[in-house]
DNA sequence: CCGAACTTTCAAAATTTTCTGAAAGATAAT
DNA sequence: ATTATCTTTCAGAAAATTTTGAAAGTTCGG
């Protein structure tokens, strides 16, 4: 198989994969075109590389800078803006899962918290059940919130630099 | 607020967190009545409970019982079936990690696989650097694999009875 | 200031996903 | 074997999401 060939079906199936994560394949696409990109890139490479338009390109770009796993790359003397993708597989894991978390998770928790708030008499068997349910969700998300804090924090710590290189 | 009331916010709140990873808005919806209603519902009640039609129904109930959070109850002298969805969360969620684990990351990884196979020069720099990047994903998505395998394989022994009672 | 080079925005169009409802398929009682 | 009850299917309709591209905005050198 050719060099350009493997990265196009690179391309194409983080794309597929993405959506299936509910992230918008475009999106997918292009941190993959970057990731596998020697050089950073820029806007008009990215939309020739991928056949798609200015516009959308600038949207899904800025998103992915967002997110924490692109950024942009100045050149000296050039006036255009190029764009580089964290390469650390690992980093880019993580930053994914902390900003899910933290757009995600978190306000799920704190609706939940509002919705024990019930009027219900003394022996209603059915709303001592709900208020259960809720709970073990709530205890349930809380417990995996802390979970990945803690893989955060290890990460940003020193355990970046010994254990977690076997993830490499 | 009352417990109706209550419900209902939080098969609104599980239908957009849904949403947001991948998975229908209407299937996160039925399994959110579901899990807080006191007795199994028959599709009538899911129809109307959330207005929907019956072949929507029909469709996302059978899709919530092939990911094995749902099931089908026969109640006896009933013509009806009726549906239940498992209660207990961290069984939910490791139905789901497990499923989608075998769904979308195995053949991801299997994929990936054939594309380490390029013709390059002996000092091409890019496949080379092509082949790194892929083979990081690929350690990376293999350890994580493993990871979950460790997770489910220890809930279904005895760790369930101890350790993971903290997250009920 | 002006204009060239580039980036951002956003309304409308295209695409993808989901939903509906009527028809066809089961199943069981009579 | 007929009918009543319930489930499944699926083509077309509706809704949601994504994409386009042209216009507006920005920035910089001269």
């Amino acid at each position: 198989m050719k060099l350009d060939e493997a990265k196009q079906q690179f391309i194409q199936n983080w794309g597929v994969l993405g959506t299936q994560w509910g992230i918008n394949r475009t999106m997918a696409q292009i941190h993959a075109l970057l990731l596998v990109s020697p050089e950073p890139m820029s806007a008009d490479e990215i939309m020739s590389g991928l056949k798609i338009s200015r516009g959308n390109t600038n949207m899904n770009v800025r998103e992915l800078m967002d997110w924490g796993i692109v950024e942009k790359v100045l050149k000296p003397g050039e006036r255009k803006e190029f764009f580089s993708a964290e390469k650390d597989i690992w980093v880019v894991a993580m930053r994914i899962i902390k900003e899910r978390k933290r757009r995600e998770v978190e306000p799920i928790l704190n609706a939940l918290n509002q919705l024990k708030d019930i009027d219900a008499g003394k022996g209603d068997k059915d709303a001592k059940q709900f208020i259960d349910t809720i709970n073990s969700i709530q205890k349930f998300a809380s417990q995996a919130s802390k979970g990945v804090d803690g893989l955060v924090k290890m990460d940003e710590h020193w355990f970046a630099g010994t254990l977690l290189k076997m993830f490499k």
